[in-house]
DNA sequence: ATGTCGTGGACGCCACGA
């Protein structure tokens, strides 16, 4: 069995090109993140035409997540229990974003993730984002003690460069977000409770990311962060036998600015 | 091959988020 995630940037603007991806690319499960629609307006046709049913869940043109499987998809969760809720004012009422769904595919438990970018580090967001991932840890570590052997999988785009290895400059980021400390305690906390990055090992580094911003020439120049991860349960990891960041992807026009990451798992 | 991109609202650009 094949399993990705892939930060689209935009569902409807990029349908022919996932597809297309899809088609050729063997994977049974793909978790998606910014779908950048609503469900009513998510293109579940496309998908159904070439074997996959959809999971998805979309409230605005912002965030959106999906996961589509060719090998059974049940138990859809949207949002996780304690998962936090954001809004710029501060009268408003708190929403609880479409950046997590979940689904048991195949016998795994996939998690579809889109943590919080948080902005800038005095902003409100990047509380927001820390909060997120602290109470996604909590969660997670839960359902890893009610079952130790559950192969569970939390994918996608996590906002987070774990370290100086995975940004092409450091200095770049110094007093940004995606490398202070704090996020970094909070992405290393997942593995401390006993989830694994199991792409790692196949895809060592440095220079080796998943995301590229548009602008700046980031791409041709390899200027890159690796910030889209899959983290896998003991039971998970153990079934691993290689991984893959499909950089072609991210070339030519009409390319997400993230690359897909791929996981092949023996039986 | 790559010099931002996508979406929505009131446009034919601007605001916003990334």
């Amino acid at each position: 069995m094949r399993i990705a995630t892939w930060n689209v940037n935009s569902v409807r603007a990029r349908t022919d090109r996932i597809i297309d991806w899809l088609e050729r690319s063997d994977v049974d499960v793909l978790a998606m993140q910014e779908t950048k629609c609503k469900d009513a307006q998510f293109p579940f046709e496309r998908f159904q035409e070439i074997g996959y049913e959809v999971a998805h869940v979309g409230l605005s043109q912002w965030n959106g997540v999906a996961i589509a499987s060719r090998v059974g998809l049940e138990d859809v969760q949207i949002g996780f229990e304690d998962q936090p809720g954001f809004t710029k004012d501060p009268e408003a009422e708190q929403i609880r974003e479409a950046r997590a769904i979940g689904a048991t595919c195949g016998g795994v438990r996939v998690w579809s993730l889109y943590v919080p970018n948080g902005r800038e580090l005095d902003d409100p967001h990047y509380e927001y984002k820390l909060n997120w991932l602290a109470k996604l840890r909590d969660d997670a570590e839960g359902w890893l003690k009610k079952n130790p052997d559950q192969q569970i999988a939390l994918v996608g785009d996590w906002n987070v460069a774990p370290t100086d290895e995975d940004i092409w400059d450091p200095a770049v980021f110094e007093g940004k977000t995606h490398t202070s400390p704090a996020e970094r305690a909070a992405f290393d906390a997942f593995i401390t409770s006993g989830f694994a990055d199991v792409v790692r090992p196949h895809t060592p580094g440095p220079g080796v990311y998943t995301y590229w911003d548009y602008t700046q020439l980031r791409f041709p120049k390899k200027q890159g962060m690796r910030i889209d991860f899959i983290l896998g349960s003991p039971a998970f990891a153990a079934r691993v036998e290689s991984a893959e960041i499909d950089r072609e992807e991210r070339k030519g026009k009409g390319a997400s600015d993230h690359a897909p990451v791929i996981v092949t798992l023996g039986a």
